[in-house]
RNA sequence: GCCUGAGUGGCGGAAUAGGUAGACGCACAGGACUUAAAAUCCUGCGAGAUUCAACCCUCGUGUCGGUUCAAGUCCGACCUUAGGCACCA
C-alpha cells in the first residue's frame, strides 16, 4: 500500500510553494475554465462539491498539457442567510463565521489537490468586492433598470424575507421548505422582464447543453398571440391577451384579476360594489398556493352594472372578477371561451354561463382545446364569415381583420418578472441608494462606495417586513448626495444572487482597483469557456447572471452579450440509499474521512468513475476502495520496469487508442470510460513480466488528471520524465489505434453463429469465403439454401438462408 | 394536465454511424499464499435447458407492435419512474 498521506502533502506543497497554477492575462490560447463557487457552509465541503470541481480539474489539467493558458479559479459566494443564522444563534458577527467556513473550505480543497489559481481567491463578502456588486446596482438604476415600487411579494414567514419568483418555485420557499405568503411591500426591483426577449435571443450565442437551455426557454415562458381592445358598455375599454383569437366568436363572458388595476378603475361604477371588494380582499391574502392548487374551485364574482362588448360580433356579454386571472401577467384580463378552454368551461359551469362552440368537436363532457384541434384541418364554425375555415386559417383572418380595424395587436408576453432585489436580512450587499425627501431616491457617490456593513452585534430578522438595518440608526442617517440635507439609507440588502452574477468576470481580474475587471482583461479571457454547475441554478443564478452581463454589454462595460460559452451541469452524488444525503438521514459522507482512508487521488478517480457524469449516481464505498486498489496496482507497477526505451511493441497499438479514448472522453464529460480505458491498460501492461519506462510514463500521463499526486510521485520517483506540470500531453497515431487482424461476429438470419478472424479492410469476397469456410457455419447451413451474404466491412457477415 | 430525461445482470454502469449486448468496476463463489486473518494473486460469474464435461441450443436491454438481412439503438402506442412547469390566458 502506497502511502498517499505523504505524497499527496508533498505535492500540494510543491504546487502552492511554485505557484505552478497561477496564470497571468497573457499568451497564446487563454481557456477558462469556471465551477460554480461554493457557499462555505458550516457542513464543510460536499461529496458533491468533490464531483464537479474533479472534473473540471481534469479538464484543466489536461488542457494545460495541450498548451492552453488555462484559468481555473475559485472563491466563495458567501452573503446568505445560513451564515447569518449561524451567527445569530452563536452571538457573533456573520463575517466571522464566514471567515472560519472559508478557512475549512479552503483547506478541504487544498487537500484534494485541484488546481485552482488561488491568488485571484476572493469571497463577495469581501468589503472590495462587494463594493462593485454595488457600483453596478447603480448602473442599473441610472439607466433605469433599478426601481422601487410597491409590489405584492413573495413573503417567507419562516426565513422572515422577500423572496423573488425563483427562489419561490413551486410556492414553497427555496430554502426552508415553507409555504410562501403574499404581502404588499415596497421593494427594489431590477427590470429583468424587458430583457425577456434578449435572454431568449442570447441563447443562440451559447452552447449550453439542450436540457439547460430549455430550462431557460420555459422560465422565460414566452407565449405569441393577440392583445385586443375590448369596449364596455356606456364608454370605456380594456385590452385583453390570447393565444387563441380564433375562438373570438366563442366569447361568453370576460374575466379580471382581482389584483389588477382595471378594477380600481371601474371600481366607481360597480354596482355590487362590496361584493366586489371583500373578493378583492379574500384574494389578497391567499398565496400563490391558495390560487392554484387548493383551489381550482372556479371562484369568482359578477362585476354587476358593467358589460362588454365583444369586439368581434358586438354581443354584450357579462365581466367576471376571477382569481385564476393574474393582475401581473399579460393585461390582467382575459376573453373566456367556455367551448374551447377547459379552465373557462369550468368557470361557466360553476357559475352557470352559456357555452358557445365555434370549432368542431365534441365538447359534451369537457372543452374541445386548442391541443386537440391544431394542426389537424379542423374547421370554425358560428363564426360568421370565417366559418368554414380551419383554424389555422382563421387565426391569421381574424387577426388580420381586427388588426386593420385598429382594435388589436400581435404580441409576445412573457411569465418570467422583474427580479424582486430587496432583502430584509443582515447579511447581504446594503443597496446603496439614500432617500432624501426633496430629492427622492439618489444613489450612493462612488467615492463613498461600499456602504459597508456596520459592525453590530444586534440584527435579527424582524416581524414587520423590515430589515434590521433599519433599527441601526449610525447607518440609516446621513446626508443627500444631491443637497446635502438630512436623508435616510436605504436598509434592505441585496439577495444572495447578486454577488454571484458577475464573479466570473471579477476573476478575470480580480485585484483591480478601478473597476471590476477592465476591458483588455475580459477581452484576454473572451468568455468563460466552460462553467459547470447545478441544474437548480438553471432558472436562477444563470439567469440572473446573463441578465446582468446582458445590461453590462448594453452599456459597453464587458466585451459580449454572452459570456459564458459551454454550460453543463452534474448529476447529485446521492447516499449510499439512494437518498439525497442529509443530516437526518444519516447518510451524509464527509470527503475529509475518504481523503484520510483512502487519499485524495483515490477519492477523485472514484468519483469520476462513479458513473454518467450529468446523472445522479448513489455513493458506495466498495466502489472507492476498488479504485484505491486500482491506484495501488499503478503503483507496484514500478516494479515491472525494464530499461527498454520507446514503447514495448505489444502496446503499442493499445497505448495509442488508450490516448484517443481518454482524450475524447475528457473532452465529453466521459470521465467514467476514460478510468475505465486506463484500467484496462494497467490490466494489459501487468500481463507481462516487464515494461518500458516509456509505457510506464504514459500510463501515468494520461492518469495524471485524475490521480496528480501518486502520478507526479512515481513519474520523479522512477526518474521518468519531466514534471507532468510541465509536460505537453500525448499525441496518438491514428494508424496506430487500428488492428491489422479483427475478429467478426458472423450470423446467420440474424443470429450469431460464429466469429472469424479477418485482416483489416479485407476484400468482401475474401471475407464471405472465410466466413463461409468457417466450421460452424457449415455445420448451421448443411441443408439450407443461402439466400443472401451481407458482408459489412470490418464489423459483420449476415448469412440469410431459407 | 404539459414539458424534459431515464428504464440493460445481484449492484454501479459500458456499447461513434443500427452490426459479436453486458466493457470496466463492485459484490459473490472457488482456489493460491498465510499458523490465521487482512492484503495480494489466479479462476468463474445474465437466465434456462442439456451434458460426465465441453461445445451446441433457447430466451434475454420496461411492455406490445412495426421497419430492417440485422434493433438496447430507428418508428408507433403504452407502462413505470425521476425532475421541471402548472388556472400564464
Amino acid at each position: 500500500m502506497y502511502n498517499f498521506k505523504k505524497i499527496e502533502k508533498k505535492w500540494q506543497e510543491y504546487w502552492s510553494d511554485n505557484k505552478t497554477f497561477e496564470v497571468k492575462n497573457k499568451g497564446d490560447k487563454p481557456y477558462y475554465i469556471l465551477v460554480e463557487f461554493p457557499y462555505p457552509s458550516g457542513a464543510g465541503l460536499h461529496v458533491g462539491h468533490v464531483r464537479s470541481y474533479t472534473a473540471q480539474d481534469v479538464r484543466a489539467r489536461m488542457m494545460r498539457m495541450q498548451g492552453y493558458n488555462v484559468l481555473y479559479p475559485m472563491g466563495y459566494d458567501a452573503f446568505g442567510a445560513p451564515a447569518e443564522e449561524y451567527a445569530i444563534k452563536t452571538h457573533q458577527h456573520p463575517k466571522n463565521v464566514v471567515r472560519d467556513n472559508i478557512k475549512v473550505f479552503g483547506n478541504q480543497m487544498r487537500s484534494l489537490g485541484f488546481s485552482f489559481d488561488w491568488s485571484r481567491e476572493f469571497s463577495t463578502t469581501d468589503p472590495e468586492y462587494y463594493k462593485w456588486t454595488q457600483w453596478q446596482f447603480i448602473q442599473f438604476f441610472k439607466h433605469g433598470l433599478a426601481y422601487k415600487d410597491v409590489t405584492k411579494v413573495n413573503w417567507c414567514p419562516k426565513c422572515k424575507m422577500v423572496l423573488s419568483n425563483e427562489d419561490a418555485q413551486g410556492g414553497v420557499c427555496e430554502r426552508c421548505g415553507t409555504t410562501v405568503t403574499q404581502r404588499e411591500k415596497s421593494q427594489w426591483m431590477l427590470k429583468m422582464a424587458s430583457y425577456s426577449e434578449d435572454l431568449l435571443k442570447g441563447l443562440d450565442d451559447t452552447n449550453f447543453a439542450p436540457r439547460i437551455k430549455l430550462g431557460q426557454i420555459n422560465w422565460i415562458g414566452k407565449s405569441t398571440g393577440v392583445e385586443m381592445d375590448v369596449n364596455i358598455v356606456g364608454g370605456g375599454k380594456f385590452s385583453i391577451f390570447t393565444t387563441c383569437i380564433e375562438t373570438v366568436y366563442g366569447i361568453t363572458f370576460f374575466v379580471i384579476a382581482p389584483d389588477g388595476k382595471l378594477i380600481k378603475e371601474l371600481m366607481p361604477r360597480v354596482k355590487n360594489k362590496e361584493e366586489v371588494l371583500s373578493y378583492i380582499k379574500e384574494t389578497s391574502l391567499k398565496s400563490n398556493m391558495d390560487r392554484t392548487e387548493l383551489n381550482k374551485g372556479k371562484s369568482g364574482v359578477l362585476v354587476e352594472g358593467i358589460k362588454a362588448i365583444n369586439p368581434i360580433n358586438g354581443e354584450e356579454v357579462p365581466i367576471f372578477l376571477g382569481d385564476f386571472v393574474l393582475g401581473d401577467y399579460g393585461t390582467g384580463a382575459v376573453m373566456a371561451v367556455p367551448a374551447h378552454d377547459q379552465r373557462d368551461y369550468e368557470y361557466a359551469n360553476a357559475h352557470g354561463l352559456p357555452i358557445v362552440q365555434v370549432i368542431e368537436g365534441d365538447i359534451s363532457n369537457s372543452a374541445f382545446e386548442k391541443q386537440d384541434y391544431l394542426g389537424k384541418g379542423i374547421k370554425l364554425i358560428n363564426s360568421s364569415e370565417f366559418t368554414g375555415m380551419t383554424v389555422e386559417e382563421a387565426k391569421e383572418a381574424i387577426t388580420n381583420k381586427l388588426e386593420s380595424a385598429g382594435i388589436a395587436r400581435r404580441v409576445n408576453n412573457y411569465k418570467m418578472r422583474d427580479w424582486v432585489f430587496g432583502r430584509q436580512r443582515f447579511w447581504g450587499e446594503p443597496i446603496p441608494m439614500i432617500y432624501c425627501d426633496k430629492c427622492g431616491w439618489q444613489p450612493v457617490p462612488d467615492t463613498d462606495l461600499p456602504v459597508m456593513l456596520p459592525d453590530v452585534t444586534e440584527y435579527e430578522p424582524t416581524d414587520t417586513g423590515e430589515s434590521p438595518l433599519a433599527k441601526i440608526d449610525s447607518f440609516v442617517n446621513c446626508k443627500c448626495p444631491k443637497c446635502g440635507g438630512d436623508a435616510k439609507r436605504e436598509t434592505d440588502t441585496m439577495p444572495q444572487w447578486a454577488g454571484s452574477s458577475w464573479y466570473f468576470l471579477r476573476f478575470m481580474d480580480p485585484h483591480n482597483k478601478d473597476i471590476f475587471a477592465s476591458m483588455d482583461s475580459m477581452k484576454y479571457w473572451n468568455k468563460v469557456d466552460w462553467y459547470n454547475g447545478g441544474m437548480e441554478h438553471t432558472a436562477r443564478h444563470l439567469l440572473y447572471a446573463r441578465f446582468w452581463v446582458q445590461f453590462l454589454f448594453n452599456i459597453g462595460l464587458v466585451p459580449n452579450k454572452e459570456m459564458i460559452w459551454t454550460r453543463v451541469s452534474h448529476g447529485m452524488i446521492l447516499g449510499s440509499d439512494g437518498e439525497k444525503m442529509s443530516k437526518s438521514k444519516g447518510n451524509v459522507i464527509n470527503p475529509d474521512d475518504m481523503v484520510s482512508e483512502y487519499g485524495a487521488d483515490s477519492l477523485r478517480v472514484y468519483e469520476m468513475f462513479i458513473g454518467d457524469y450529468t446523472k445522479d449516481a448513489s455513493w458506495s464505498e466498495n466502489g472507492l476502495k476498488g479504485c484505491f486498489k486500482f491506484l495501488n496496482r499503478v503503483w507496484n507497477l514500478q516494479d515491472k520496469l525494464n530499461n527498454d526505451s520507446g514503447f514495448s511493441s505489444n502496446l503499442e497499438n493499445i497505448i495509442h487508442k488508450t490516448i484517443k479514448k481518454v482524450t475524447n472522453d475528457i473532452n465529453n464529460m466521459s470521465y467514467n470510460t476514460a478510468i475505465s480505458s486506463l484500467m484496462i491498460l494497467l490490466n494489459e501492461m501487468d500481463k507481462f513480466d516487464s515494461i518500458t519506462r516509456d509505457d510506464y510514463r504514459l500510463l501515468l500521463q494520461l492518469l495524471n488528471p485524475f490521480a496528480p499526486h501518486i502520478t507526479e510521485e512515481l513519474n520523479e520517483k522512477c526518474k521518468l520524465g519531466e514534471l507532468f506540470t510541465n509536460s505537453v500531453w500525448p499525441s496518438y497515431d491514428e494508424s496506430k489505434t487500428e488492428d491489422s487482424e479483427l475478429e467478426i461476429g458472423v450470423q446467420i438470419n440474424g443470429k450469431l453463429r460464429s466469429t472469424i478472424k479477418i485482416k483489416k479492410d479485407e476484400d468482401k469476397s475474401v471475407v464471405e469465403k472465410i466466413a463461409l469456410d468457417d466450421e460452424k457455419v457449415k455445420k448451421n447451413i448443411l441443408d439450407k439454401e443461402i439466400i443472401k451474404v451481407i458482408v459489412v466491412p470490418n464489423r459483420i457477415v449476415n448469412i440469410v438462408v431459407k
